[in-house]
DNA sequence: CCGAGTTGTTACTCTCTGGTAACCCTTATG
DNA sequence: CATAAGGGTTACCAGAGAGTAACAACTCGG
């Protein structure tokens, strides 16, 4: 079946999601992806520079579509704890949602070299970054940044047990149950700290 | 310079830890690992039967020293709370002391094959059974879990942050502080649950 | 209905690297 | 000083898989 171009870089992209997301980037071929996707090598190479040109493409949109949902959840809250509430409770509904790009950012299998390796810091860092001003604002910043990162790293945790093992879930129950833990355990840390 | 055979094959872990750890699995050929270890490859092969089987060896050893300290300080601990203290304190300890294990384990660039995901999976979910317990009892059993992988996430994603940023950290200190956030944390959701 | 542009395929090449066969040292021992 | 025995090396094989050159086939405007 021949698709135009455009087309075609879309089904290709929205086929190799899936296959990476499943078999990790070394466990995967190009002849995999290709025939995955119902056509031969070359015509990903008709779209992409390399396995790795397209490797990141996959991981920029799932990044992409991760921010965006929780800078939308997050933007009109007041509060903090309300802002904290909404960003988790985005945050597992893209995970429900975005399923294969999960994976492919968070997953055991997702093999990472060093180009991508630094790709994926960079969207946890954004997270993280998101998250930092929520926490008690007289926690010194670098502090402030690790216990943001250790929150990432809980909403990660989570997702991950669940998604592995194939377990349904309410995003919104499960994100008010995180953000209560988060965000009672934030306030201790600030008072015993 | 010559080793005896149980000399060589300390000394090959030993060396091999930390290059697969900083390199990751795929990007690092026999030939490097050999090469560090001032060896040719068919030495590592008089030693074990296959990369696979080395690197196995590795995870195998880096969970054992994991799971030794955590259950070690755990042990003599009256209270849960006092057990959560402990715990995560000789976590920070170990990720501290074992800097290389850590990110053979939990590291970005621990890129992982059917096999090793396996292996990494069942220690990820020892300590997350280890935790389990700790868990407010009137949560039911799949919740709990759930919660317990969180909160070694929550620890993954604050040992990853320092130590891939090289920074230092009093385990003490930090394990204090995580101990609280996670303790107030669980007892929030418990109430709110 | 024709031909130009675009989509797709076949059939390679080339490199990298896991793994091995065959051989060479060094040392200890009678 | 001969001789095992074990530690180590050189030089290779074979498979896998990224990437490409050359060619085929569809389709759509004129």
């Amino acid at each position: 079946m021949r698709l135009p171009a455009p087309a075609r870089r879309e089904q290709i992209l929205d086929v190799s999601v899936q296959v990476f997301a499943h078999r990790g980037f070394h466990s995967t071929s190009m002849n995999d992806v290709a025939e995955a996707a119902g056509v031969t090598k070359p015509v990903l190479y008709q779209h992409f520079d390399s396995k790795q040109d397209l490797y990141m493409a996959l991981l920029e949109e799932a990044g992409t579509r991760l921010r965006n949902a929780v800078r939308k959840a997050v933007t009109d809250a007041t509060s903090g704890k309300e802002q904290t509430e909404r960003g988790f409770k985005a945050y597992f509904r893209w995970v429900a949602d975005d399923h294969d790009a999960f994976l492919l950012l968070f997953g055991s299998r997702a093999n990472r070299d060093e180009e991508s390796t630094i790709a994926i810091r960079r969207i946890t860092a954004e997270a993280a970054n998101a998250i930092a001003p929520l926490i008690a604002a007289d926690i010194e910043g670098e502090h402030q940044e690790m216990l943001a990162h250790g929150l990432v790293g809980l909403a990660e945790g989570v997702s991950r047990h669940l998604v592995e093992r194939g377990e349904r879930f309410d995003p919104e129950v499960l994100g008010q149950q995180i953000a209560d833990l988060a965000w009672a355990g934030l306030r201790a840390v600030h008072r015993n700290g």
